[in-house]
DNA sequence: AGCACGCCGACT
DNA sequence: GTCGGCGTGCTC
């Protein structure tokens, strides 16, 4: 009785792989999943290593179940991918494996639905021979199938199944014994005509990209409206009329905002390849539909994979480009599970492959900038706009203490100016949009005569008044009440709403522009699935005059008709705790500055600010994004943070603030017993800003080194000693955070 | 992370 | 007398 062993990653935090008995005839390799029996469940693993022997006593060992040869073993360099995200953000492989793979790979029950679709069949010579005979005169089904076979030129799969429930598996013996070849699904020929003509410019960067060979890291500096698109759409054509076969990797931080996005590349592409070309992959889709693009990727049909982050963990035999657009977005790092950073791996399978990665952004995120400029990445400028006279916008500020000043009080929020100028845009039939980056009514109900404020009782937070469905809202936890008539407090029934939301900016903007069309979106306006793609539709076909919105507006779309942009509150985020306020501001404001002026009309933009003078407002009205990185990048290295310092938090929550503390404190302690803290500095323990989260208690430990190599090396010393601490509270280690 | 086992309060 | 609260211990 002979048997093997397979180590096996499972979903699961323990650092280790689980070795288990496995039947030889279940023919085990890397890379298959494999059904096995965990504790008291049955779990689906990813099989690692297949060994002869095993370190575990045979007594503990326990048999693997079934081993699924449905879907191609997941290739060695997926593995790779795996281990190194597994040690770089301290996870398991299993953890890192798992989540990955498509709902339907996880469960045994739907592993046979998985096989590939057949493909079309016809006899090959020596089957045109040898079948006749081979068959017994009696099977009178199988003699229809090869008589089938012999009369056309190709059998499809469905046409052979009409002959027989198992004309299937008859025909792949066939094609076992060389009777029968498979035909692969034709693919297509001429280039589709129409390709827009590139800009010097765009021509420069798609010429240097094409002729890259290797690991070439670019970053594609292009403002708004410069066309970087249609450069990555240049490259991927070269790539697949050079490699008819080969595979890119298209990472978009949100698919369901980008759907110009999407038809461009299924346009430009579905008539050259086939429409199964281009696959889209992101955390919105239906299962069913998740594991056919996966599977597409998996097995090589799709020769572009376009998602969001989650994408970048695909089984991409045979990639061959990869490129990351807006890569500067924060939704390209997960914030929960696993939170990796989808831009940062996706360069690291290129350095895995030797293939180029193309990093497009308008404001580049200060990690890439620095990166370029200490010559790792290669930088390709787009400093026009590629549409004819589309030049970019002049932007203004408004400054709201000065209009105070002379006695303009601004109504609701809003200045006179910018009201003026929504009003001529309205009157010339142009189309503004007002940017403001907090939804709901108001952020905080008060109570004017006794100070009371309505806080949600599970987190240490605001409600926030949300008009339309009279409710009052936690924006944390998801807490929601009705408003009440009267302070419950002191029963005075003046409940006054303070700031304003995108709601309330709705209203205004309604009352002060009589007979303006205002629509408003943001997330809760497009809760529902396809709604947000139904109000921008709106916003195309001209029925909107002014769009007021969360930065949900700001991303992606070519509105041709805007002229206008006013942006209000901004001037939280000039003086936030978070370092990296003022450069996720300051590349919002270009990007919805971008909307404005793209077709030929001449774009405005116009910022409400107490601080006209600051600063990243100037380097805005200068369109100066240079200026405004190196500034910054000069502040990060003399205070010393990254990109110029790694960093890690340890978070804890707890029932108690104290409980979550005590652990943290724990976890200094054991720290300093590691030692090789030597290059790495140890904050002190601090509650998280927000500090009660559904009656959660959260602190936080930063833990930070020069050497990206040093802290690794500190945190995966340190994973033994966190496990061992005891206490009812949950912990998690981040690297590279990107709020702090 | 699940999912057990294991000891102490308010109910038929 | 039990149903069930969540503390702690294990999973190849």
């Amino acid at each position: 009785m002979n048997e093997v062993f397979v180590r096996i990653a499972l979903d699961h935090p323990l650092p280790t792989l689980f070795d288990y008995r496995c039947d030889p005839a279940l023919a085990p390799e890397p890379g298959m999943l494999a059904s096995v029996p965990f504790g008291k469940r049955q779990v689906v693993g990813l099989i690692w290593e297949v060994a002869a022997t095993s370190e575990v006593p045979a007594d503990r060992l326990r048999d693997v179940r079934a081993v699924c040869h449905a879907v191609a073993p997941l290739a060695g360099e997926w593995l790779e991918l795996v281990t190194f995200a597994a040690d770089y953000y301290q996870r398991s492989p299993g953890e890192v494996a798992l989540p990955a793979l498509p709902q339907a790979l996880r469960e045994p029950a739907r592993w046979s639905r998985l096989e590939e679709p057949p493909r079309t069949f016809r006899l090959t010579d020596e089957g045109r021979t040898a079948l006749p005979d081979a068959l017994p005169p009696r099977a009178s089904a199988l003699r229809r199938l090869a008589a089938a076979l012999a009369e056309r030129a190709a059998l499809d799969a469905a046409d052979a199944r009409a002959i027989n429930a198992k004309a299937l598996s008859v025909l792949s013996e066939w094609v076992a014994s060389g009777w029968v070849e498979t035909i692969d699904r034709p693919s297509a020929s001429a280039l589709p005509a129409g390709r827009p003509v590139l800009t010097d410019e765009q021509a420069q960067a798609y010429e240097t990209i094409r002729a890259a060979r290797g690991f070439a890291p670019f970053l594609l500096h292009g403002v708004t409206g410069s066309g970087k698109t249609e450069v990555y759409l240049h490259a991927l054509d070269a790539l697949f009329t050079e490699r008819p076969d080969a595979q890119a990797l298209v990472l978009v931080p949100e698919i369901n905002l980008t759907p110009q996005f999407e038809a461009a590349f299924r346009a430009r592409f579905a008539a050259l390849h086939g429409p199964a070309s281009v696959v889209t992959l992101h955390s919105g889709m239906a299962d069913g539909e998740r594991a056919r693009s996966w599977l597409a990727a998996h097995r090589g049909h799709a020769r572009i994979v376009l998602g969001t982050r989650l994408a970048v963990l695909a089984s991409l035999p045979r990639l061959a480009l990869v490129v990351v657009d807006e890569e500067h977005d924060p939704a390209y790092k997960q914030q929960e599970g696993l939170r990796y950073s989808a831009r940062d791996l996706a360069v690291w399978r290129a350095k895995q492959l030797s293939i180029p990665v193309v990093l497009g952004s308008a404001t580049p995120s200060l990690e890439s900038w620095w990166h370029a400029g200490q010559g790792r990445y290669r930088r390709l400028t787009l400093a026009r706009r590629a549409v004819a006279d589309a030049a970019l916008p002049a932007v203004r500020m408004i400054d709201l203490e000065d209009e105070r000043r002379r006695g303009r009080a601004s109504v609701d929020g809003l200045s006179g100016p910018l009201v003026g100028a929504l009003k001529a845009r309205v009157e010339r039939g142009e189309q503004s949009l007002v940017f403001l980056n907090r939804r709901g009514y108001a952020p905080v109900l008060a109570c004017d005569a006794c100070g009371w404020v309505a806080g949600c009782p599970r987190c240490s937070a605001y409600v926030v008044l949300h008009k339309p469905e009279s409710a009052m809202r936690c924006h944390h936890c998801g807490w929601e009440t009705r408003i009440p008539r009267a302070c419950p407090d002191c029963g005075n029934v003046d409940l006054a709403p303070l700031g304003r939301g995108t709601q309330r900016v709705e209203e205004t903007l309604a009352a002060l522009v009589p007979g303006a069309r205002v629509l408003r979106i943001d997330a809760d306006s497009t809760r529902r699935k396809g709604s947000a793609q139904a109000l921008f539709s709106d916003v195309h076909a001209g029925e909107v005059d002014i769009l007021v919105g969360t930065q949900m507006i700001a991303k992606g779309h070519d509105f041709r008709r805007v002229s206008l942009v006013g942006v209000l509150n901004a001037d939280a985020a000039l003086f936030s705790h978070d370092f990296r306020a003022g450069e996720r501001l300051f590349a919002q404001l270009m990007q919805v500055s971008g909307r404005a002026g793209r077709a030929g009309l001449p774009g405005e933009v116009l910022v409400q600010t107490r601080y006209p003078r600051h600063a990243l407002y100037q380097a805005l009205s200068r369109h100066d994004y240079v200026g405004f990185a190196d500034a910054t990048l000069g502040e990060r290295r003399d205070a010393r943070l990254p990109p110029f310092v790694y960093q890690a938090l340890l978070r804890a929550e707890a029932r108690t603030l104290e409980g979550a503390l005590a652990f943290l404190q724990q976890a200094c302690v054991a720290l300093a017993e590691i030692g090789t803290a030597d290059r790495v500095t140890v904050y002190d323990p601090v509650p998280m800003t927000i500090v009660k989260v559904a009656n959660v208690h959260r602190a936080q430990l930063l833990v930070e080194s020069g050497s990206r190599a040093a802290l690794l090396a500190t945190l995966r010393a340190w994973q033994p000693a966190l496990r061992a601490t005891k206490g009812a509270l949950r912990w998690s280690l981040e690297v590279d955070p990107l709020d702090i």
